[in-house]
This record gives C-alpha cells, structure tokens and sequence, in this order.
DNA sequence: CGCGCGATGTCAGTTACTGCCATCACTATA
DNA sequence: TATAGTGATGGCAGTAACTGACATCGCGCG
C-alpha cells in the first residue's frame, strides 16, 4: 500500500477507527494511525485536523441534511414541528448503521476529549438548526429554544438507541422523547 | 514573588485569566503563566489538569449548588420546577459578577477547545440535575429530558444575559427562556 | 517531451503534558 | 533544640500532537 494507492482519507479513517477500537483512542499515536494506512503523519493532518476529527466525518453531512429537512417542512408547521421532522430524518439515516453507531459511542463514551469533540458537534447543530428556523421567521428566542430542545430530545433518544439491552428503533425513540418533553414541560 | 508565597494556585489563575485576556487564549503559553505568577510550569500542572481547566474552576460549587437547589425544592413540585428553581439560584449566584463574567464568556467564544470544554462541563450539569432528579423519584426519560432541557434554557439565557447590548438581569431572563421553551413545546 | 500541479514525504521546531527525583519550608515530637 | 516527616515546589528529561517550509513524486496537458 504505497505513496499513491487511491483513497488515502478512507484509509486513515478506517485505520484510525480499527485502532481506536483495538487499543484506545489514547493509546493509538497518530504515527500508528498513518503507518497501518501506508501515509505518513504529516498527511494524516492534512486530511484531518486533529486526532479527534477523524470520528467525527460525517457532522457535516448530518447537518446539511437537518437544515434541508426543516427548509423542506410546510411553512404553516410549527417550529417544533419542523424540528422533529428533521430529527427523525437523522434519525432514519442513523438507524440504518446501528452497529457501526454502537461501536463509535464505546469509543468516544470512553474518552472525555472525544466526549468534548461530540458536544461541540452537536452545538453546531443546534446553531444550524436555530438559523434554519430563523430563516422561516422563528424568532428568537424560540429558534434557539427549539434548536437547542430538539438537540437534547437528539441525545436522550439516541443514548437509549444506543443502549446495548435496546432494540427499538431510533425514530420512535425520538417520538418518545420528545412526548416526554412535551409532558415535562407543560407541568404545574 | 517567591517560592512560598501564599495563594499559588489563585495567582496562577489570575495570571492566566489576564493573559488569555491580553493575547488571547491560544497565543499564551503554560510557561508564561508560571512565569507571571511567579512559579514553574510544573507547578501549573500540578494545580490544574491543563491549560483550559483554569477558566472552569467554578464549575464544581456551582453543581453543588444545583443539585442542593433541586434536593431542598418541596417534594411535591413538578420536576420542571425543580429545575426552574435551581437555574434561579444558579442565576442569582452568577448575577453578581456580570462584568467578569462577561470577560470570561469572551475569553471562551473565542476559542473553539474553550468552548468544547464550556460545553462538556454544561452537560456535567445536566447530568447531576438528573440524578438529583432521579434521588427524587423522577424516572427516566423524564429526569434526563427535564435536566437536558433546563440546561438549554440557562445556555440561551445566559447569552442574552451576556450580550452586551443586554441590561436585564439573569433571573428574569431565566424565567423568560423557560416560558419560551414551553411555548414552543407546546406547540401543535 | 517538458511543464505545471496537486498530493505526499521529510525534517525541524514548538508546546502541552507527564514521570521521576531533588529540594525547600514548615511541623511535630523527642 | 535537634531531627525526622510531610506537603509543595523546582528541575529535567521524555512523549506526542501539531505546524511550517521545502523537496519529491506521479499525472495530465500542450
């Protein structure tokens, strides 16, 4: 696998992933990373920006499809509604790789930086899912609070999606989740 | 400023705080710190478990202080309430240092690995709110939903609270964001 | 055939962070 | 008063993440 084999992102990506998994994100240099590729370090980073990122490719795609899903609801729905929506549209292209899923959550749960990567991801989303509802004329703060709750509605279902004694599908746990935010919220 | 001068984990603090203020986070280095505060590097460490951890030393009083708000809440109010209680007390406490907690917020936004860390310790928040919720009795999704969504409800009203056109305090804008968010859950 | 261009290699350098041991000031106790 | 113990600090070497500068390689194009 030399200098000029095709698919050098791919190859890193699926040799850091193996390595991460085989040892621990700690425990894996970014020198191992390229030597099982056939690269170098210095091309690691410039594929990717850092040890963490590398998990973490597919952010981007995920957010483009929530922004699409709710700029592609009704504009008569209602701002939560256009939320769930594109949850469940995540949540529908997630729920096809529940293992591959499974085994990415062991590895970033393990670690704190990587807990801290996947955070920020999520922010990001929220902010693109805040600017999606502001561009239907949501105003703040309620784009923000539905970005943000429909985020925390994300992580609670997913958590549970996750669960290894779970064998239920992700939509209806984000069905699910967010009836019960519904319920919490309206108390007293 | 010697070697046994008191305080040198409050002047290591200090000194950091100002430098991230006058160069940025990023441009300062662990070793001019020391320096400032009259101390080595190694010392630095010894104090804090890195270069962001200084900027988050509150944190851990501020759990303690959520977690006892929501313990001593009646035993027959609503989880929401609970938690709405505990973001108040939180508010209040931090409503005193609007200044410095503005420079603070500053020092953060401007830097992405700030950020991740401001966010891992929000969801260490939301994780004690939901056990505190839990110890009474609250069951999940609903304890994990409520502390998820209380904590979305500080974020948004902390940076209003910390926008600089903003002059209201954080109290009230807490109860705002909750009511926002109730209002848009409730929706259809 | 030569030329340009993008991807990769090479290398040196910075800096965050860690482990190990020496050293210092203070305290208790004989 | 002497001395041993203790906790905080200094000193120093080492690892590994990341960066910048420059050389080199393979490929397409005129």
């Amino acid at each position: 696998m030399g200098r000029w084999e095709p698919n050098a992102r791919g190859r890193l990506e699926q040799a850091a992933l193996e390595l991460y998994v085989e040892r621990g994100f700690e425990q894996t240099t970014v020198a191992e990373i390229a030597q099982r590729a056939g690269l170098t370090e210095r091309t690691f980073f410039r594929h990717f920006a850092d040890k963490r990122e590398v998990l973490f490719q597919g952010a981007a795609s995920l957010q483009e499809l929530l922004v699409n899903a709710v700029a592609s609801t009704p504009e008569s729905s209602a701002p939560i509604d256009a939320v769930a929506a594109a949850l469940e549209a995540v949540g529908a292209l997630l729920g096809e790789r529940r293992e591959s899923a499974r085994q990415r959550q062991t590895v970033i749960a393990a670690n704190p930086e990587l807990r801290e990567r996947e955070l920020i991801k999520l922010a990001s989303l929220a902010s693109a899912l805040a600017n999606a509802l502001r561009a239907r004329g949501v105003r703040d703060p309620a784009a923000g609070l539905a970005a943000e709750a429909g985020i925390a509605v994300f992580k609670v279902a997913f958590e549970r999606w996750v669960d290894e004694s779970n064998q239920r599908d992700l939509p209806p746990l984000i069905r699910e989740s967010l009836d019960a935010l519904r319920a919490v919220t309206a108390g007293s």
